[in-house]
DNA sequence: CTGCGTCCAGTAAGCGCTTTCAAGAATTGA
DNA sequence: TCAATTCTTGAAAGCGCTTACTGGACGCAG
C-alpha cells in the first residue's frame, strides 16, 4: 500500500525544455545569478512557477556542498526506553535548546537535523552526519574531546555547554561560575547558612564541575563548611535526586542546612524527597535549582535558582555555527551570562505579589544581588 | 577564518583503489548485497576502517532516492519574536512531540528534520523538504488540506493532529471526544455543575472544535448549560486565556460555575485570572485542562485534566511514516485514546497521599471514571 | 568434453544540479 | 564598417553513489 504519488518530480530539465533555455541557464535563475537578459529569466520563471519545480536538495547538495541543514547532535541517557516518559524535566534543558536552534536556523534559511545518540553510539551517528549538513552543533559531551577532532576536521562543529577548552570546535556555554558563587553568598551571607552541600549532576559533566566548585569555593572562602562531594553525586533526574537524597538521611549525622543542586530538576526531586521525610523546605534546609526552567516558578515554594539562557544557547550556537560556514570571523569560545533568581526555597519570604505575577514576569523583579 | 577541515573527504573511490576492486563491490559490501566473496568482502571492510570511510548521504541520497530523513514540519505563532521566551508553555506540546518523533526516528535509523513554518510560508517551506527527506509530518494544520495533495503526491505524509479526514495522507491524532465527554459528566454529575463554559484554542484547530462540541454535546445533554463559544474563545496560550477571562468578567453576569479548557496552558491562565480576582479555585469555579503536560500536577490547585500520549502521537506519527515510506499497510487514521485525570482543581479533594506521590506517578491512581 | 546455470565482480549509465569553459550575439569605439 | 569588448547562453564535466547489465570463472549434468 504504497501511496507516495507517482508523478514524476519536474526537474530542472523540464523546466529547462519548457521554457525554451539550457538547465544552466535554469540553474543561472534558480540562484539569482547576473548576466541574465530579463525576457529569459521571466520565461524561465514562469515555467517554474506553471511546474511547480523546486530544487532537488539531495542534488544540490551533491554537487554544490551546501545542504541548508545543520546537524544538532544530542546525549540520550543510558537508559532509555523506558525512561523516555519520565525524562519530562530532565530533558526540558535540550528541548528548549532545539527550539533555539531550531529558530536560528530557520530564520537563516536553514533546517535542523536532529540526531540523539547514547554515548556508545555517538561517533560512528556523527560521522554519517557530515555528509548530511553543513555543520554540526554537539551538546554536553555525547563525544569526548579527542574523538570532535576528526569531525571537525570534515565539517564546521560548535560544541556546546562543554568545557570551552576545545582546540578545534567553537565552544558556547553559559557561566556557570559567576552566578554559583554569588547563590553561596546569598545562602551563607543573606540566610547564615553554614553547613552546605552541592549535589552534582552527572559527574562527568564540566558544567556541573564548573558550578560545584565555583559554588564550594565560595563557600568555604566564607567560612561556611561543604558536604564531601562523594555523598551528593546525582545524575540530572529528579529520580536520582532523591536516591541520593536518601542515602544521605540513611548515612545518618546532621543534615546540611542548604542543598544548592547543579539543575533544576534534581532539586525539584531533592523538595520531594526531603518533605517525603517531613523535613520543611526551606525551613530546615534550603533548596536551590539551576536552570529556571519554567516548573522552577510554579512548584511550591517556588525554587530560587539560577536562570540560564537556554533557547539562547541554542540560537547563539547556531549563529556561531553559521559564522563559520560562511567563513565569517567568530569568537573561539562564547559564554552567555546567567542571573540569580531568588523565590522562596532558600528562605526569603515570599512575596505576596509574587504569586499574582510569578507565571507571567520572568522573575526579574525578584532578583536580589547580594553583594 | 573558515576552519572547516580541508583533508579532501574520504570517497568510495579511495576505498576501491585500497581495496583492489571497483567501487561497485564497495557499495555491495557497505549495503549488505549478498554474493560477494568472504575474502574479498573482509578486503573492503579493512580498506573503510584504515581510510575512515563514511558514505556521502547526499549521493547516496540522490542516486537510490533514499536519504533516511523525515521531516517534521510544525508551525510557529505568527507573533513571533518576542514571544519566543513567552512560549514556553504553549510550546510544550511541540516540544514532545518532536522528542517522541525524534526517538522513534533514531531508533528506526533515520534522523529527523525540524522544519518550524509560518503558515505563510508553509507551502514553498514544504516544497522544499520533499527532496530533503524521505517522508513528512505535518503537525496540525500548518497547511490547508488543499494544500496537502500535491505535497501528498511527491512524498509519504502523515498528518498530526488534525481532522482526521484526509483523502491523501495518513492521520494520526487523539480521541478528543470521549474523554471530555466523560469530563463534562464528570463536572455535571458528580460536582453538581450547571452552568459550564467552554475555553477554546485556536477558533480553526480540528482538535479544539472537537473538544468544545464534545464537552457541549455532553453537557447539554446532562441538561447543563454551556455559555456561547463566542464569549470563550482562546489562541492556546496563557496569556490569551487571561485575556479571555478578563472579557468575560467585564462583561458581567454570573460566572459559570465551571470553565473547561482545550489545553493545560489555557487552563493555567484561567486558573492565575481567576485568582488575581479573588475567585477562589474550584471553590467558586472549577477549571479544567487538557493534554496533562508535567506542570499539570505541580500547580496549586492541582489540574484535573485529560492526558493525551504526546511523546507516542509523535512516536506513532514516525511509524506510520516509516510504514508507509516502506510500502507497508497500515490504518489510515490511527486515533490514540485519552484518559480523564482528576485532580484537585474540578473540586475533587485533594487526597493527602497525592502529594507525596504525584510527583512520579503519572496520575493513575487518581482517575474516576463517573459512572 | 561441451553446454548451461551460478557466482562474483566489473563497466557504465545515470540521479539532478552547479559550474567551468567556450562560443555566438550584441554592443562599443574608432 | 570592423575589431575589441562585454553579454548571454549552451555544452559538458563532474559531485559520490546505486544498480542494471555484462562477462569471466567455476561446477555439474549430459
Amino acid at each position: 500500500m504504497d501511496s507516495r504519488g507517482d508523478s514524476a518530480p519536474v526537474t530542472i530539465y523540464d523546466v529547462a525544455e519548457r521554457a525554451g533555455v539550457s538547465i544552466a541557464t535554469v540553474s543561472r535563475v534558480v540562484n539569482g545569478h547576473r548576466s541574465i537578459r530579463p525576457d529569459t529569466q521571466e520565461r524561465v520563471l514562469r515555467a517554474i512557477r506553471e511546474l511547480g519545480f523546486v530544487p532537488n536538495s539531495a542534488a544540490r547538495g551533491l554537487s554544490s556542498g551546501s545542504k541548508k541543514v545543520i546537524g544538532l547532535v544530542f546525549a540520550r541517557l543510558p537508559t532509555e526506553d523506558d525512561l523516555l516518559e519520565l525524562e519530562e524535566e530532565t530533558l526540558l534543558f535540550t528541548d528548549s535548546v532545539i527550539r533555539g536552534a531550531e529558530y536560528a536556523a530557520q530564520s537563516n534559511g536553514y533546517s535542523l537535523l536532529l540526531h540523539g545518540t547514547r554515548r556508545a553510539t555517538a561517533a560512528s551517528a556523527i560521522a554519517s552526519l557530515t555528509s548530511a549538513t553543513d555543520g554540526l552543533i554537539l551538546a554536553d559531551q555525547v563525544l569526548s574531546e579527542r574523538r570532535v577532532a576528526p569531525i571537525a576536521r570534515r565539517v564546521p562543529v560548535v560544541l556546546l555547554a562543554g568545557s570551552g577548552r576545545s582546540r578545534t570546535a567553537v565552544t558556547v556555554r553559559v557561566d556557570n561560575r559567576t552566578s554559583m558563587g554569588e547563590m553561596a553568598e546569598h545562602l551563607v551571607l543573606v540566610h547564615g547558612k553554614r553547613r552546605l552541600a552541592f549535589l552534582s549532576g552527572a559527574p562527568d559533566s564540566p558544567d556541573s564541575e564548573a558550578r560545584a566548585s565555583a559554588f564550594r569555593e565560595t563557600a568555604e572562602a566564607l567560612g561556611a563548611s561543604v558536604e564531601p562531594d562523594e555523598w551528593w553525586v546525582g545524575d540530572w533526574s529528579s529520580a536520582g535526586a532523591v536516591e541520593t537524597v536518601r542515602r544521605r538521611l540513611r548515612r545518618g549525622g546532621t543534615l546540611p542546612d542548604a542543598i544548592a543542586c547543579a539543575s533544576d530538576s534534581t532539586a525539584i526531586g531533592v523538595q520531594h524527597a526531603l518533605s517525603a521525610e517531613g523535613i520543611q523546605v526551606p525551613a530546615d534546609v534550603a533548596v536551590t535549582g539551576f536552570d529556571d526552567i519554567p516548573l522552577a516558578r510554579h512548584i511550591a515554594p517556588a525554587l530560587t535558582t539560577i536562570n540560564q539562557p537556554i533557547q539562547r544557547l541554542g540560537r547563539v550556537a547556531v549563529e556561531a555555527l553559521l559564522a563559520k560556514i560562511n567563513g565569517v570571523a567568530c569568537a573561539r569560545d562564547i559564554v552567555l551570562p546567567t542571573r540569580l533568581v531568588v523565590r522562596a526555597s532558600c528562605g526569603c519570604a515570599p512575596n505576596a505579589l509574587q504569586a499574582l505575577d510569578r507565571w507571567r514576569s520572568d522573575g526579574d523583579a525578584l532578583v536580589e544581588q547580594p553583594g
